[in-house]
DNA sequence: GTCTATACAGGGATAGAC
DNA sequence: GTCTATCCCTGTATAGAC
């Protein structure tokens, strides 16, 4: 229906059998031993989410969710409290996915600029517009206070983290002189952070019009800084 | 209710007045003129629109608007086919307004550089915090094609056109040697929009930690490129 | 502890009143 | 031409089955 893929992270395969239910057995006290089941079901709900929102965006409602694991659309919510938390389930599960791969790749090329780790994302990310779609949809719902709560915290506290590594980055790239000395640690890092995401959207928009990997590699070319740039015209090694 | 405010473009003050039915006027073949009464039907959707979108940001139904002036939310939909199309009038109100306050600024300083028109329409939008908000719903709305297909089209030509005036900026900077050779004038302009957008919405989420204004600074600093940057660390004088 | 039934408010859409 | 009634499909919420 739509040419949208998500990575389907490990340990999250959908979950081909008929309902299994290990209710049926009860430990010492007599009371039923869900732990397991439930457990399992998350993840059988998260894969089918994951599987549902890669072929049809993230307009795909709880209900057909549910629907395609027998259970009413009012059961998920016993596992996600909201659909704003399924939708950050599914994030994370990516989130986590990507950065094993991404630690594959540094281990590669040691040393990286603050650019470089969002180039290298932005290519990784190319494979998966339902999931850059969702990260999209996430950001902007988290400025609807009163709406997305939980999508507020989620995203401010990510983006906190997230500026906060890259800040810590540039300082390194300062210490070997691969960046200006004039440039703000934090402002650079709210600047990659802010030119990554707003390219995604523009691409994915339009993919003909906005090249994400070629503009964030003019943005690292520019980011050196005066001081370290008045030096050569070097091109970053890294 | 929120700390949220739209500007109000000029012609469309709230309609105070009781419901004024020019439908009784008829011309001579008999048929209500009603031409009057329904701009003015639209221009009150939209003024009431505006005013409950600044004080309850993007999440004020339309049942609420139909509700403040006195129709049913079915009835909106004859001026505005969509909600889409009423968060897009909202906006495009706004921009009119926002584009001759530019003009009246831009006055003052003659040739902008590409970074000078997005810094002052940060320092406009920084007033203006629920326009922001709506903006930034736009354009991930854009992004979900089924549910938005208005919305995607609008974002779309936009982003086109935004682009495609700042890369122009940008070719006139180089040609006055204010901006590098070396950069690509379309992949600058997509850097600078993408910054820019990304930049509010962190703000938006985060006021104490991100100054927009400040890493657009930062930005044009960088812009220069490493052609221009390497014969001085001379100020942009603009 | 896990889930269904059900009700409610929201946006979208249509038929039809007048 | 302007608008209401009404229905469908969402996500949310609660009561209660088991």
């Amino acid at each position: 229906m739509r040419a949208i893929r998500l990575a389907t992270p490990p340990g999250t395969e959908s979950w081909s059998g008929p309902y299994d239910d290990r209710m049926a057995s009860e430990d010492d006290t007599g009371r039923a031993r869900s732990y397991r089941k439930a457990a399992d079901r998350r993840e059988q709900v998260l894969a089918k989410a994951i599987e549902l929102f890669a072929e049809h965006g993230v307009e795909a409602s709880l209900r057909s969710i549910g629907d395609a694991i027998g259970v009413s659309h009012a059961a998920l919510r016993y596992y996600f409290p909201s659909r704003d938390d399924l939708l950050i389930a599914v994030y994370q599960a990516h989130e986590a996915a990507d950065h094993s791969e991404a630690e594959k790749q540094r281990s590669l090329a040691a040393d990286p600029s603050i650019v470089d780790v969002m180039k290298s994302s932005a290519l990784r990310n190319r494979e998966i517009p339902g999931l850059v779609e969702l990260y999209a949809t996430l950001t902007t719902d988290a400025l609807q206070q009163e709406r997305h709560p939980a999508t507020r915290e989620f995203v401010r506290e990510r983006f906190r983290r997230v500026r906060a590594e890259l800040a810590e980055l540039v300082r390194q790239g300062q210490r070997t002189g691969a960046v200006g000395a004039d440039v703000d640690p934090d402002d650079a890092a709210a600047l990659v952070v802010a030119a990554s995401d707003g390219l995604q959207v523009q691409w994915l928009l339009d993919p003909e019009a906005v090249d994400v990997h070629r503009v964030l590699r003019l943005l690292e070319q520019l980011l050196p800084g005066r001081v370290s740039v008045d030096a050569a015209g070097r091109e970053p090694s890294r």
